[in-house]
DNA sequence: ACCTGAACACCGTTCAAGT
DNA sequence: ACCTGAACACCGTTCAAGT
């Protein structure tokens, strides 16, 4: 399929810069479950403009992450060039924990995502766990994570602990110490 | 403050029951977000008499809670004869997800009635998080449990586990790798 | 005292009419 | 080609009218 795209006209291109820029500012401020009618006049557009742009929730999201995605690929490729496999995993763990904190409440979209494979969050969080078995893997061999955890699980768990982590201070405990409590599960004993 | 409440009209008795019984049928199949309109509905009720009798979506799920609630008070007077305080400890924390998961969704309203005071789960979360601190504190003790976890934090975690539980098939895995990860975390070595 | 269902508010989503 | 905003649908919540 073709994905030409681009030559929008000018004010079409305006607007959905002016649609992202709102979108960012409210889900970072308000969670990804805010008036999307809210965004469309925060924006100085009608709200058919914002559906025109992007007709799903998650199609806006998307466009969204996809900066923050990129970063993180980089992390994985840098985290590849490490020596040791158990630290490149602990490394990728991390950074992927930051990217699903991006905004808050992102993990229940992206957990939906990997059911039905239409969402547009679905490749990318393919990809995702793509990285985390391979590194999952390689530190396996060399005897640095236990050979009974699954990269699935490993990643449901950095979901959940994303999930968790909005909420960390408030409950008088840290996203530190929630990161430490389930980074211990996977390592080999000393 | 009075609590005497209970003389109720027939009729009224009557619709409170059927109300909980449905509201129990749609929270089990469909989660804690379904409808309450569909909720009256089955129950044969006007949506005025569901707010009537919860005025609150919380109030309800309270209310639906009570009897899981009371068989998890139970179990956490049984971890409480158990020698070994770390194995007490484990035990409670099961008897526990196995609470946080009687809902699919339960774990949201859970946490954000911690913040709150106010709302109608409060109180009985903060009695959840009492006895895990309680038990925590013993299993430390006796050097079976990590000095340096929280209760906050290990409830933060259950609840976290929780939410995630819902999805581990869809992921391919289970609820018991999820828990295993979780599991090693705050035990000490050995 | 309690119930009902119409009414209101809010928001997501669509679409006819405009430029 | 794209935009606007009114219109529709859905649901939570309230309340006047009924018994």
């Amino acid at each position: 399929m073709d994905r030409k795209q681009l030559p929008l006209r000018a004010d079409a291109r305006r607007n959905r810069e002016r649609i992202l820029n709102a979108a960012a500012r409210h889900f970072a401020a308000q969670g990804i479950d805010t008036s999307l009618e809210e965004i469309a006049k925060a924006a100085g557009v009608g709200s058919g403009t914002l559906y025109r742009h992007f007709p799903s929730r998650d199609l806006l999201l998307a466009a969204l992450l996809r900066d923050s995605q990129e970063k993180l690929l980089a992390q994985a490729e840098a985290a590849r060039k490490i020596d040791h496999p158990g630290t490149a995993l602990q490394v990728w763990l991390k950074a992927l924990q930051s990217h699903l904190r991006t905004f808050s409440g992102l993990p229940a979209p992206l957990l939906a995502a990997i059911k039905e494979q239409a969402s547009p969050l679905a490749t990318s969080c393919q990809d995702l766990l793509s990285i985390t078995e391979e590194l999952l893997v390689q530190a396996q061999e060399e005897g640095q994570a236990k050979a009974s955890v699954a990269a699935s699980t490993l990643f449901l768990g950095a979901l959940a602990s994303a999930w968790a982590a909005d909420h960390a201070e408030a409950l008088g405990t840290t996203e530190e110490a929630l990161d430490a409590l389930l980074a211990q599960g996977y390592l080999t004993e000393k």
